[in-house]
DNA sequence: TAAAAAGCAGAGTAATTTTCTCGGAAATGA
DNA sequence: TCATTTCCGAGAAAATTACTCTGCTTTTTA
């Protein structure tokens, strides 16, 4: 049972965006050299993060991606959902295993939305200096 | 994101063996017949479940599985593990998220280990008439 | 106008995982 | 002995994931 990387790379993408946050457009091909990944595949990532309105872009020369709203408005449930899909557990499920299930998909939800894109760009930036984890 | 059937499947395995607890061993036949599973199917999740424990094997006729342990002492978490392998969301996690992905492992496991197999087996034998769910 | 960049679509593919099947060997009870 | 059942390993089939490549259009800045 295992986040795909898709999930895991949209929120990598997503945190580089937020670096910048306020100081223009970025390049998908700069978050590719920065981050070491292709810039066709986060292409592929980016296009649901714009449909879903968490990102904007700006074509053409000196184009790029700017956040849709401030870092502290986007949590990682938002990106995850996103790109993974709902979490949904499973498709079919048992009578007596429903509600299980949904306990679990919204436990994992709560804990990914109590997280916001600011909180990750915080702590790259300062490197552990932020308190969020130590609740 | 989802669980995948093996651990449904085994959780679904481990509810039937649980109804015929201290009835004796139940062959997996007779559960591929009640739950429409693949007996051969059946025969590789029970593999990991033996081999951890959670189950014993009689062979020879009139063989089959017994649980290891009583029903209450089993929780939905100690099946998912064996079967699903541990709850890794990702496998080389950047630093800033490495405490997230844990922090999301460690609610889905206190979930999941909140119900007992013995929890299951009543809502199955007397549907939804308790009330582990009204927390 | 030329270069940079997004936008869009589709094809393909390699690897991995999941799901499931098959064919016996070994053990056991009646 | 024989039917039943576990045990074991191999592997096929299907689905998913994680990309890569191509190629073209549109938008925008310098």
């Amino acid at each position: 049972m295992k986040l795909s990387t898709k999930g895991r790379y949209g929120v990598i993408l997503m945190i580089d965006l937020g670096m910048f946050h306020g100081e223009g457009p970025v390049s998908l091909k700069s978050v590719a050299e920065r981050q070491s990944l292709s810039e066709h595949y986060l292409e592929q990532l980016i296009a649901p993060l714009r449909n879903a309105g968490l990102v904007r872009s700006i074509r053409g020369a000196y184009g790029g991606y700017v956040l849709a709203k401030n870092p502290q408005e986007i949590t990682v449930g938002d990106i995850i959902r996103v790109l993974e899909g709902p979490i949904t557990i499973v498709d079919d499920p048992e009578e007596e295993l429903k509600e299980l299930w949904e306990r679990v998909r919204k436990s994992i939800n709560d804990v990914l939305d109590s997280v916001t894109l600011q909180d990750l760009v915080e702590k790259k930036k300062f490197g552990g200096e932020n308190i969020m984890f130590y609740i």
